[in-house]
DNA sequence: GAGAGGCATAGGGACAGCCTATGTCCACAT
DNA sequence: ATGTGGACATAGGCTGTCCCTATGCCTCTC
């Protein structure tokens, strides 16, 4: 299901967002590097899309009207998504001059370095840093070749030769769309999940050795063959949102899936689902530099979500 | 701070996801009504963009590559959010043949109903509904003229005639850029807070009340001459982010840059700045039909995170 | 070895977006 | 009163992007 046309134009709402700031249309062109008509117009457009009134305009400038506010206020968080997704492709272009290398497992690097990197560029504007993703395996041979400066893993075990301190907690999640007969349960045993067939990431994925792996520690070693394959996590999503059966996943990434309704969480009886995140380097090298920077903001992170739980 | 170009273009990461869930170029054409040439060009320019190989292609279909895993995954965040967008903008437009009216407070019009709405659409997919957005009085009104079917306020007293249930909470929160003084110290007395200028709403604003009703009930009945009024949150925000100086805003509107540590967020001791969200509607007129779909939505939210709280 | 499915290339046309120049409106100062 | 400056709107013309149809190439399958 494509996304709607009326939001696709992420210029025309960073302009918007824009004005609000600057407090006229005028400047807001400036700060974009375009002129006054050609903002002017572009609002206007905005507008008909939108199909309300977003600004006031006056001789003295513009404001936003309540409407305005609103749209700028989800415009603002759809621009905060764009801006993490902005610098994860930074931290992946292969313009490897740069100083700080970072090895993640996938969870990290999707959900947790996003954001991490943009309070690094605050710190230190310039700092390019280069993100190489994998599985824990690899994040490990990275780090002790010395080939990243920093790793994260979200293995229990640390690989021998690293050093290492947990940033960050993630979970696995079993759910399905809102119409299965497990939404209403809220809760089924491990021997029932175990059983039932699913939608599924395919056999290499830490996710999936992950479920197996706790489902093994509580006895159960075998599993029905999965309903359907996926090598993507969006994949999986759409399909266990359309129906097709029950997926496990990281919590990461169905919180707001689940936080909407649009699927629903349910526990697994007796078994241990969390797993901790950690930052690994070598044994003995303390990170220096950006890469310390860097470990210090992700543990700040973990500390502040402590406080407020 | 205009948004870089690279991620300007929605369609194009929409694209990419729709090809990650069906498995080719072709399909993923289809499914957003163009043509195959069409898609696969505007990958390949989605990929000179990105600078990384996003898409293995091969005469079965196309898969993502590790690196288009993870941009597909931020990519998700960023259209999820565009269509809380658009259900929001939806729900602005005066198409008002509709049957679902909502009056709401800036705070829950902004940070929780789109999320309501998209799952409420999974309920019913063919109500539309309409938002009017407003201060605490506004929605008092609108709800006891029936002028809406439901309302939601911040307010701690709920208007006379309308009955009312908790439907999530919110916080007043104290900011600071990263360089403030105040940011190593983590904690301000309330005295203190309230004699220094600040960036600050306009006087009528609900947050700015907030603030010096809370103040007032810890004795305090005298505030600084803020720094800067502003009429927009995003403008406040732009300017604590900058360094003009502290401000005062909903945890809500915060909570993404106190996490990536773009401003910091300082206990201020001695004043209870909590305030509850409620659901309000008629007494005695419990809502039926679409209203009670979405208060029930509302309402489980609200449980869910307590689960996990 | 022929067919089918899948992606790439080529050429042409429509439309959106931008820029410069100019017009209009209103507040404020003289 | 009148002039001036700031701010937004309009007009006209150009450029570039995007899309579509038609076709080509490759590889697996039967």
């Amino acid at each position: 299901m494509p996304l709607p046309p009326r939001v696709t134009d992420l210029a025309g709402f960073d302009l918007l967002l824009s004005v609000a700031e600057l407090g006229s249309i005028g400047r807001a062109a400036k700060a974009h590097g375009m002129s006054q008509p050609s903002a002017s117009e572009r609002l206007r457009t905005l507008e008909a899309r939108v199909g309300v009134t977003l600004l006031e305009r006056t001789h003295r400038g513009a404001r936003l009207t309540t409407a305005g506010q609103l749209v700028a206020g989800w415009a603002a968080q759809v621009l905060a998504r764009a801006a993490d997704l902005d610098a994860g492709i930074t931290s992946l272009r292969a313009d490897r001059q740069s100083h700080l290398r970072v090895a993640a497992s996938l969870t990290v690097a999707e959900y947790l370095l996003p954001a991490w990197l943009i309070a690094l560029r605050s710190v230190s504007p310039d700092t390019a840093t280069v993100l190489s993703a994998g599985n824990s395996v690899h994040v490990a041979e990275q780090v002790l070749a010395e080939k990243a400066d920093l790793g994260f893993v979200e293995s229990t075990d640390v690989p021998a030769g690293l050093a290492s301190r947990v940033v960050a907690h993630d979970e696995l999640v079993l759910v399905v769309a809102p119409a299965h007969p497990w939404a209403r349960r809220r809760k089924v045993t491990a021997a029932k999940a175990a059983a039932t067939p699913m939608v599924s990431r395919e056999p290499g994925s830490g996710t999936r050795q992950a479920w197996e792996h706790a489902l093994g520690v509580a006895g159960i070693t075998e599993s029905a063959v999965p309903l359907l394959e996926m090598s993507s996590t969006t994949a999986i999503k759409a399909a266990a949102i359309g129906g097709i059966g029950p997926a496990v996943l990281s919590l990461h990434t169905v919180a707001a899936d689940v936080a909407a309704r649009t699927l629903v969480r349910v526990e697994v009886g007796d078994v241990d689902l969390h797993r901790a995140l950690r930052a690994v380097w070598p044994s003995g090298r303390t990170p220096r530099g950006p890469a310390s920077d860097l470990l210090t903001i992700a543990t700040r992170t973990l500390t502040h979500r402590a406080d407020r739980g």
